[in-house]
DNA sequence: GCAGATATTGAGAACGTTCACAATATCAAA
DNA sequence: TTTGATATTGTGAACGTTCTCAATATCTGC
């Protein structure tokens, strides 16, 4: 009803709505006792800017827009397997856009629909965001950069990977993660180290595999083949490695697992089996979301910085100018090693 | 750059703009041929309709937005304990948004802030959203809701209590649900039952103890008082009130916990007593987000429908032609017992 | 005090749609 | 046929901003 518009604000303070608009948008060039002027009248009608006009009238739309696969996350979801994943990045990164007036939007996509492009370019026309945020796996897609390059949309990757150097990129060091747990646990006196890897098309899964290798090489402790387990991050896989990985006939002391899914059933399987964890087997995981905080026992844990991450590539698009720019080097995110009880040293 | 518009449209279809509006919005009174000759057209240039402009020309934003506490979700996420509650509201409405060109847009709203008012005002103002989606506890904030009367905008409550019949309301029977919790550990054996309640401003804890006293009584079981613990839903709460059952004389043989926080305390405060779960205690909680499942041993629980919830109320919202509408009846969805390894007949 | 630069304000068009209504075409009944 | 009703299409204004550019006011340095 109300609906008061910059036009009413203009009549207010006796000001031509360009000088509205000026004070609004925090424009160069107006005087500060105009400034308070306009200010007064906009505190006293109580005026918003209308954001669909906003973005008619001008080039910005203060809206991003987030693009997540489909597939995993609704699965996950339906299997009751959570997608934490998905609240910890909007809450990471709607705050940042509240800061400075923006919007977030999320979007699902199916990375292997035939009308993925047809889709983004529908998001695209119909939105116009001023930025767009990727998540893996979609962070690693050439044609998806390439489309948002061709559409001019600036755009952050999440968790990118090493081999495609445009766009803003946020990032935590995942190799530098692999390698202080397999110290940590190679602290504790293990040699005889499982690890479980994530889904092949995560450039994750094979920073943090190379991380493993580099640090138990550095410890000059070897690894046999059997150790790892190529997989995926869900809970299946991780039931099926673990069962792998418990039939040698000199099982690892140890397991690194890629995901909290993973973790939680290798802990599953080794109460199957009668091992007690830590006791008969230390468990670190990645990514540390809360059902492993709450497993008995609490699980050692990579705390993978993804509201962090998705902050930042929230400010990445709204305070950088952003297009046309010079590849910039990736922003890396701090983690942490959470040390909890899962983690102790092997039996003798 | 592309920006191909209802006028490229109608140029190419050889018709006026708002005969493209008409068969882009399925109006009435366009013959078939008509229709298709825009149609065609339409696929051919890739049309798109721009949601900013359709919300200057017309009624219409194809917008949706979800209020949520502030507080209690960032607060929980900093805290390590999810909020998978958030994710899985926005995994059910946003594929339902999705079918009819909706976007949902999710704020984060200070229940407590003496500014609560003018940002709810300043958020309708900004978007003009064609429906609001209220979340506990805002879905019971009467001045929340004579607001949104005031203002005109349509707004789906969950999990609304029972005290305000206004608006589109979807919940699920919480009554019932404790009632089902309560019967299944009769049914086991057990008359000796604690009852963790929800923190006393969300209807749905009032509820599920009436429930719980409603089927102890039915069934001619009495109840101690101190086996009621008033409480929180959080991790904290179920630890203080799991430490006070368990220093009780004659301590439950059974406990439900009114969140899943609730019930983690309580398992891991029960180990930490050397008492078994289930052996020694069986556990059912309430929500049945994942760490419950995944936890040792997976806990028996309620399953709340919270995706199919948003799902509902973003269905009313976007089908509802929803103001000035009399009170409608509450949508009920169902929910599940879901049963787990935390169920087992007392010890003798 | 004057020319030129610069800071401040204002006016009108433009953005892409839908709305209300006018114009035309088509149809059924007399 | 003719008439009135109805189905179909078109026209111009409106939505609330920002954009471009012009107009004016205010500074500099000589």
């Amino acid at each position: 009803m109300g609906a008061v518009t910059i036009k009413h604000v203009a009549k207010e303070a006796g000001v031509s709505l360009q000088t509205v608009s000026r004070v609004v948008n925090n424009g160069p060039n107006v005087t500060d006792a105009m400034r308070e002027r306009v200010r007064a009248a906009i505190d006293k009608l109580g005026y918003v800017p209308n954001m669909a006009a906003r973005r008619m009238g001008g080039s910005k739309s203060y809206l991003l827009v987030a693009f997540n696969d489909r597939k995993p996350t609704l699965e996950k979801w339906r299997a009751g397997r959570g997608s934490d994943w998905v609240a910890q990045m909007l809450l990471g990164a709607i705050p940042r856009c509240e800061r400075d007036g923006y919007h977030l939007l999320l979007e699902l996509l199916d990375g292997h629909s035939a009308k993925l492009h047809q889709k983004i370019d529908a998001i695209i026309s119909s939105l116009r965001p001023d930025g767009v945020i990727l998540t893996p796996p979609h962070s690693q897609d050439r044609s998806i950069i390439d489309q948002l390059e061709h559409r001019k949309v600036p755009y952050a990757r999440l968790s990118p990977g090493e081999d495609d150097e445009r766009g803003f990129r946020v990032r935590m060091d995942e190799r530098q993660a692999a390698v202080m747990a397999t110290r940590h646990l190679l602290d504790l006196g293990h040699r005889r180290i499982g690890f479980l890897t994530g889904s092949a098309e995560y450039a994750v899964s094979t920073e943090r595999l190379e991380g493993f290798r580099a640090a138990m090489a550095d410890a000059g402790a070897a690894i046999a083949p059997e150790w790892v387990r190529q997989g995926e991050f869900s809970f299946e896989s991780g039931i099926a490695s673990a069962d792998a990985l418990f039939a040698l006939r000199g099982p690892p002391t140890a397991i690194i697992a890629s995901s909290d899914e993973q973790a939680l059933a290798v802990l599953h399987r080794a109460k199957d089996m009668g091992l007690d964890v830590p006791a008969d087997l230390s468990l670190i995981s990645f990514d540390d979301t809360p059902p492993i905080a709450f497993s008995l026992p609490p699980l050692t844990a990579i705390r993978h910085p993804t509201a962090a991450m998705a902050e930042r590539a929230a400010a990445l698009l709204i305070e950088g100018h952003g297009l046309d720019m010079p590849p910039s080097p990736p922003c890396t995110l701090p983690f942490e090693l959470v040390v909890r009880g899962s983690t102790v040293p092997p039996r003798r």
